[in-house]
DNA sequence: GTGAAAGCGCTAACAA
DNA sequence: TTGTTAGCGCTTTCAC
């Protein structure tokens, strides 16, 4: 069995109250005691037992975070920052992985719910209905999606989006399309919304075709729809769609950026390394997860506070896969 | 504060250690009052903790899951497949990430200890010394490394790299360099060793170079060497790395495949996105992911049973960043 | 500044 | 089949 408080205690010539109060309140201890409790701690290699310091105090030091899926490389580097940064916090992260489904996804946070102080929602697949209801059982954070008095990291795709329909429009492109994400994505809500506001004020054509799955799959089943609209200039839900999107074109005798214009949105290594390079909106991950990890560990620490919302702005990197529209005569 | 099992007890009409029998062990208990339990737990909305449970049983039903660099796409799918996979089997996984940094391992290791009952080392950084040691506090298996006496799932990328060996020769090339990973990984030393016999056979001339860091820009910078040997061939420690070698092969005006052929290890997304199109070893990263939960559940399970090392084959999948050897006069 | 004692939520003998 | 009791490792009053 491993190495306890007790033995620490025998140790070290003192009771057990005396032990803990080295590590939890160093200042109430007489420095000479608390040279010899360490010495023995390091001696024995105690290390303290998280869960049971969690059951008086209540505080387990450990986060959740969910996200949809661990394998699109939107999500990775945002984990990464958020783990680190909670780690330098003091904070251990349980990652869950919802495989896109919202019933897994209130399990998780069920599950979670009595071993951590609070859960990172990252793009959440519940309606905001289910996550205030949860919410109040247990400290959130979401990432990309505005839930009444709730933290939140937000990534203001809208502007980037905005500027993917003046760059389309500026290009010639009369007619696009938006391929939106999963249903209860709000980032997908927010392009649609600020695509259709850009369209509007360039006077051109916008139409919306969704959900689709945000995958490659999802983008390439979507480019028959992006014919059959007799669009010019596509805005994908991500880069893996978008992507797909290309491919699907290219099988149905397209090609980008002659024949078509294809947006992402993430700027993830798949756009960069992708032919052609991807034009796409670059959201600000790694900054969002630890900002989020931030928001939640406050959430946790004044109770009740003032919900902050973050907006970071996200923009638009122009590469290879758009250009300027080819007059009708010469396409195929 | 949350529900506990003294208020389901008390509601329901029973003593606790009835409520604790009825979760724990139902058989035990008599069907009409365990109803009566489940229906009061239902109803006040109980949900046992882990953490406290975990104090008297010794049994967390945590796993800690431990890379070196989250954002590497070789992870993530093997961490989404190791974490639902634990996830069904009860589970949940603390994912943590040490930068390639062996030290910040140990102390993950150490920090999570207390709160795991196992923990899976994938592609360590640490010494086999420094394993065998941490081993004998928690039950470990690792992923990508042979130590003696701990379960691990092997993932045989000798025979790919033999086989893209055997690749290269068969196009005529006379000249190879191994572009090796992190000073501590198996899988690099594997990739060399394997490499270098199968040079051997073919009576091929075979050079190392390492260790690299296992990103693009350690890619990018070894190219420069690649050029020094002469070499017409490349074997890169992972895709990352073969692509960034692509480039910076490019930017000294050395065309792959034309000039130089690359071949990467994993085959990741980027490969496949990657133009030219990746030649890879495919490492089967999600069925990896699983096999290692599974012996880490086995080795917690039954102390100390016979250990189990799972290989796993890896294949050589032939894209287009390799071609015929192209004589020299017509180079450059 | 340190010790004594109670208790966090739960399980596991042991009795009844 | 159910209740009683002790205790997991730790923190936290309250005395001294």
């Amino acid at each position: 069995m491993a190495v306890t408080i007790r033995e620490v205690a025998q140790a070290a010539g003192v009771h057990v109250s005396t032990v803990s109060r080295t590590f939890s309140a160093p200042n109430l201890v007489n420095a000479e005691t608390r040279e010899r409790v360490i010495a023995a701690a390091a001696e024995l290699g105690y290390r303290p037992n998280l869960a049971a310091r969690a059951l008086t105090t209540g505080r387990t030091n450990n986060l959740g975070l969910i996200v949809a899926d661990i394998a699109n490389p939107f999500f990775p580097p945002l984990i990464k920052a958020a783990q680190s940064y909670a780690r330098v916090r003091g904070y251990q992260v349980f990652v869950a992985d919802t495989d896109e489904d919202p019933r897994v996804e209130e399990e998780l946070i069920g599950t979670l719910a009595r071993q951590v102080d609070g859960v990172l929602l990252v793009s959440p697949r519940l309606s905001n209905a289910a996550i205030v209801r949860l919410g109040a059982d247990l400290p959130f954070a979401v990432v990309n999606r505005r839930v009444k008095g709730m933290p939140a990291v937000l990534m203001d795709v809208g502007t980037g989006a905005g500027a993917a329909v003046d760059h389309l429009a500026g290009l010639g492109h009369r007619r696009l399309v938006v391929l939106g994400g999963p249903r209860n994505s709000w980032t997908s809500g927010q392009i649609r919304r600020a695509a259709g506001a850009a369209a509007e004020r360039h006077g051109v054509e916008l139409s919306y075709h969704g959900p689709n799955a945000p995958t490659e799959q999802g983008g390439y089943r979507a480019a028959a729809a992006v014919l059959a609209a007799g669009a010019t200039g596509v805005i994908a839900y991500n880069d893996l769609m978008a992507i797909g999107a290309i491919e699907g074109l290219a099988t149905a005798g397209a090609e980008v950026p002659r024949d078509v214009s294809v947006v992402g949105v993430d700027d993830t290594v798949a756009g960069r390394l992708n032919r052609p390079k991807l034009t796409t909106i670059a959201m600000p991950t790694q900054t969002a997860g630890r900002a989020a990890v931030d928001l939640l560990l406050q959430a946790i620490d004044e109770a009740a506070s003032g919900t902050v919302q973050m907006i970071l702005e996200t923009d638009l990197v122009v590469r290879d896969s758009t250009g300027p529209r080819v007059a009708v005569e010469r396409r195929v």
